[in-house]
DNA sequence: GCATTGTGGATAAATTCTATCCATGATTGA
DNA sequence: TCAATCATGGATAGAATTTATCCACAATGC
């Protein structure tokens, strides 16, 4: 069970997204750049979260991405979803139907609930995801700042408002 | 993030071996046609349980599988570490310690500690294994016991006895 | 010895993940 | 209006992983 690459890139990315200046917005390639990404691929990340409406975007002169909503409005589950899809990650193939000792006709009734395995294993995704329901970009963006150095937090700043000019 | 099918497979089987008489084994022809699987891929999967302990091994005639353990001793977690591995599903590349803004030799000392993004992910983790742990093949058995119709139940000892024989 | 049963490695098909490209459409500013 | 800027979404392909099968081999019991 492995998370795709592009939750970790868009956590990162949303986050800077997060620290812009209201009402502005910052370019996929500067984006990329800033966090040494491949554009190409990154760009395909950025359709599921604008479909997701997780980045509004800006066309034309001046555009690119800026955040759906306030940076408290949005979940690492939110951003999960977005890029993975909402289905569960345990399947279950309703072996307990096959088999020889299986009997479609008199077995039915019992299969209209779900089976006690499929429930255990859903259950345990279920706190998965309430964990990451509890956290938001301005979770990550506050808990970040707490971390780097005020240096390097000049060094990022200056580096935006070039990237913004 | 998709659990791999040798996790469902695998829940069911250790099931059905956690309900033989004691001392006795199943082939694992058998425990195929029971739940109507492909023989030659759960020869695959049950080789990483063996490793993992959790089944143990009977060669020879009338030998078999059986566990490798108590089947309360077994948790679904135990399960999905054996056959999927202990590894993190969300992996942090350390992207914060590339692109332009990054200084390795200033801020070394920040990267001594796990990045918060990381940190927020893994306890998610923690959470999903957690509820993981608490459930075992013990308590599968139970459930089902619950859940499946005593004439259903009463066809499934009848085909044990048959396989056993 | 001999039939039975799991082991572990080799192999390959199918699917998903990663990555790139481009024609298109929308917006802005001159 | 025109041209430059920027995201969209589909097509495509390589890489990696999952799914699946097979076989020579080792171990066991009779
Ligand atoms: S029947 Fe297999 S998990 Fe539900
Ligand atoms: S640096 Fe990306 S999650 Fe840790």
């Amino acid at each position: 069970m492995k998370l795709g690459s592009g939750v970790e890139w868009s956590i990162h990315c949303l986050a800077l997204l997060g620290a812009l200046p209201p009402g502005r917005s910052l370019r996929l390639e500067k984006l990329a750049e800033f966090h040494n990404l491949k554009v190409a691929y990154l760009r395909k990340h950025f359709q599921a979260l604008s479909k997701a409406g997780l980045v509004a975007t800006v066309t034309g002169p001046q555009g690119g991405y800026r955040l759906g909503r306030s940076s408290d409005k949005i979940s690492l589950l939110d951003i999960y979803i977005a890029l993975e899809g909402d289905d569960h990650c345990f399947r279950c193939t309703e072996i307990r139907q096959d088999g020889p000792c299986a009997n479609p006709a008199l077995d039915k009734p019992s299969y209209s609930i779900p089976c006690n395995i499929a429930v255990s294993m859903w259950k345990a995704e279920d706190a998965w995801r309430k964990e990451l329901a509890k956290v938001s970009i301005a979770d990550v963006l506050g808990a970040t700042a707490k971390q780097v150095s005020s240096e390097k937090m000049e060094r990022m700043a200056q580096w935006l408002t070039e990237a913004l000019a």
